[in-house]
DNA sequence: CGTCCGATTGATACTCATCAATACCAGTGG
DNA sequence: CCACTGGTATTGATGAGTATCAATCGGACG
């Protein structure tokens, strides 16, 4: 069942071969990323480990139920992270963004599958080398357990919301989450950029592609957002935390 | 709105002390719990830190929001993991049985609420003992680490079972992963108990209580469970495990 | 025996899924 | 430039599944 995922990857190491404007140094998620724990020298370590790994729309990163050969951070672009029924239902556990560490739980196989939204740009660990890694620096390994306790409660909210929100209180609470979580990358802004189609919000809040649709013309109607291609503007972010009920 | 949990607790290193059959070595939970990765002096060391500290049903162990000041054990009974809504509707994240940890996350706050579903045991650690403890031993941090992925793989189960799955597949889903888990600390039986009341299950399931004593009702109809007092015997696993579309 | 609390069962209402038609938009080729 | 196509999103009509409301049951306990 695995198909072609035709990924385009740098030799090893091409970050550090002279190759200007292109370390870990100067890695655009550095700062917001489980390197950012790391030292100068502890940096060109990992560095020298490290795979450049670029993705196109729909192409697949890694299958649920695979062995779980790597782990990645996101470098640009946005994922989506999605477990599947035997039948086909779907539910998407979530979506990865820049700065995310895909692979944290270090466990023998993938428990989701991880496909490109569009682009994207990721930086790849062979699993041996980054167990290495992280058994001779506690830190690295105590800084990739904090992001597991962030996950952790990002799992239970969402729990939260599957289990007792409403369809209307979902897709509020999920465009406000999507707004903090770019306001946490620094992207702040009043309009949020949706990267995954109706379906993928539909199947991430265990809904219907249809009721989406409709939550957010209502919402529009109801002037508390602006539909805009790509994205919505929130015009009454008051209103729409009360409706979220967080 | 901090109640009086009324919990017992013995003086600090009550456990060796003298008492005998008390200490970690002949912890009942000590080879399913954290603890199974020290080494018996690491355990003395761990040991000397350690409360026993026991629950009556209904008393909270911790309350969602409130500064994480200690971390625990199970040592025996169960306590149902809770998160609420401001406006009162109430998410079961999960129930923790004996051998589980609790606030493995070493987060600042409690993420949910801990409640014992009857009498409970547990061996608490001051948080900052137990961080000091685990900064020095760092197989104690990766086997942490690797139980917050198991967490999270549950957590991800959970979510397509709230998301996706109808109100049969969800109960028979969770009568299913409660045998498992059973089994998995040794208490293989068809028999599965059921500590936690109607209410927990729907909470725990996204449905109401109704629902849940109907879908039981209609599976002991069918001769797939049989309904006993404070639990349920499984008559046909088969047909269960085709009925929960795993 | 009466009380209390949780569980069960029934009748009805409502939210959201389903089915179906249409709209929209980007890309492609005439 | 414009028709055609495929994919995605929107909108509408209807129905199924589960919630809600209400009554009854049943066991534990005083």
């Amino acid at each position: 069942m695995l198909v072609d995922t035709g990924t385009f990857e740098r030799s090893p190491h091409a970050c550090h071969h002279g190759r200007s404007g292109e370390g870990c140094a100067d890695c655009k998620v550095r700062l917001i990323s489980v390197c950012s724990v790391l030292a100068l020298a502890e940096l060109e370590e990992l560095e020298a480990l490290s795979h450049h790994l670029t993705l196109d729309k729909g192409q697949t990163l890694f299958g649920q139920g695979e062995p779980a050969g790597s782990v990645y951070n996101v470098i640009d672009g946005a994922l989506r992270l999605t477990r599947l029924l035997p039948d086909g239902r779907r539910q998407v556990m979530g979506f990865a963004l820049p700065g995310d560490f895909l692979g944290l739980a270090l466990q023998e196989r993938y428990s989701v599958s991880a496909e490109a939204l569009g682009p994207v740009e990721t930086c790849r660990f062979g699993r041996e080398d980054f167990a290495e890694v992280m058994a001779a620096k506690p830190h690295l390994l105590k800084s990739l357990h904090e992001r597991a306790g962030y996950e952790l409660n990002l799992a239970q909210e969402q729990m939260l919301l599957l289990g007792r929100r409403t369809a209307e209180e979902k897709v509020v609470a999920f465009l406000l989450s999507l707004r903090d979580r770019y306001a946490r990358t620094g992207h702040s802004s009043v309009t949020v950029e949706l990267p995954m189609g109706r379906q993928d919000m539909a199947d991430h809040l265990g809904l219907t592609i249809e009721t989406v649709s409709r939550m957010l013309s209502r919402l529009d109607r109801a002037h508390a957002i602006l539909l805009v291609p790509g994205g919505v503007r929130l015009l009454d972010v008051p209103r729409l935390e009360r409706m979220a009920a967080s």
